[in-house]
RNA sequence: AGGGGUAUAGCUCAAUUGGUAGAGCGGCGGUCUCCAAAACCGUAGGCUCAGGGUUCAAGUCCUUGUGCCCCUG
């Protein structure tokens, strides 16, 4: 029996009730894989579960990092994976739900970090490529590692100096970290049960809904809270969806109304990329929903599945 | 009611002196190995409001109608 389950899906389509229905059946635990719910302070915008939710079924991943603080996908799996172990140790079910799709597969597959990026390089390079242009700098990477600097495109300026960094830092290209990364057995076997819609329509409905709701909960009281409390607004974590286009309304240079049609829209781009980034893998499960398709049928179509990979 | 303006992609708008239409946004698809709720790339959409006319040629000119906007009363 697998006592590992990956939840992965786009925003608002129900991984947060499917994963706690599974924690209660199979006496599972939920690890967060999201790269925002990792804040503390920010509940309603990241659509964290609420108290009564994680009241009934431990969670973990949750309120880990302060808003100001650099996060990033290696901190996340240096974190999450002694907590996987910890479960597994006890005998409980691991259910992993998020949409972080980046953060989920480098959990699962057991990727190997570059050491993180030191303030001055990423400074310098920066700074040279302020000066020189970006033409210049892919030149140069495609010197050191023409494999990248062919895949990449002139406007990725982030890729573009984070291969160049990763290769000043390590002496390694990325393409040949990329290789051996690859080559390494993946950490866990999971069994990954997706969840998507059977339209787009009803998960873009579902998304535009859900701004509305955080409105109700207090969104802009939590940011007001936020920034109180001396929050930049330029740190990562503001610049969440739902954040950064609210901290505009809040400073008055826009309506809520305005700022609430970028969130939607923001959020129906993220659920597309979310969609895009999970599709690829192969593993996935996928529990397609129907029109205002009640949880428990959702619920029946994961146990279906879950009882077929066990036989 | 009279005068003026406008009508082009789903939306907002472009298109030199008439030479059979472009962009942004949205839609759809994709890339992704440390800011990933980020960053980046690629595509499909148009009987140019309707009818009539001038012309080799009309989104562009003339005319009628219709919708919308503004001004006067």
């Amino acid at each position: 029996m697998n006592r590992i389950i990956c939840v992965p899906g786009p925003t608002a389509s129900g991984k947060t009730a499917l994963a706690i229905a599974l924690a209660e059946e199979l006496d599972g635990e939920v690890v967060s894989c999201d790269s925002m719910q990792v804040y503390r302070r920010m509940d309603i915008g990241t659509a964290k579960p609420t108290p009564a939710e994680m009241g009934r079924i431990r969670h973990h991943m949750l309120d880990v990092a302060d808003p100001e603080e650099e996060f990033s996908v290696s901190r996340y799996c240096h974190m999450a994976v002694p907590i996987v172990e910890d479960i597994l140790s006890r005998g409980k079910t691991v259910i992993i739900a998020g949409g972080t799709g980046l953060y989920m597969d480098a959990l699962i597959r057991g990727n190997d970090f570059a050491p993180a990026p030191s303030r001055q390089l990423r400074e310098e390079l920066e700074d040279q490529a302020r000066r020189e242009g970006m033409e210049a700098m892919l030149a140069r990477l495609s010197q050191v590692d023409p494999e990248s600097a062919g895949r990449l495109h002139l406007s990725d300026r982030k890729r573009i100096l984070r291969a160049l960094e990763v290769y000043r830092q390590t002496g390694m290209t990325i393409t040949e970290h990329n290789r051996r990364t690859q080559a390494l057995p993946p950490r866990y076997r999971p069994v990954w049960l997706g969840l998507d819609f059977a339209r787009r329509e009803e998960l873009y409905r579902r998304v535009d809904s859900r701004v509305d709701r955080m409105l109700e909960r207090g969104l802009l009281e939590e940011i007001r809270g936020l920034l109180d409390s001396g929050v930049s607004p330029g740190c990562t974590a503001m610049q969440a969806i739902g954040y950064k286009e609210f901290v505009l309304a809040l400073q008055g240079r826009e309506t809520v109304e305005e700022a609430a049609e970028r969130v939607r829209r923001a959020s129906r781009h993220y659920a597309k990329r979310q969609l895009t980034w999970f599709r690829r893998n192969s593993a996935i499960h996928w529990l397609i929903r129907g029109q205002e398709q009640p949880e428990e049928e959702i619920i029946a179509l994961a146990r279906q599945v879950l009882r077929e990979f066990d036989n």
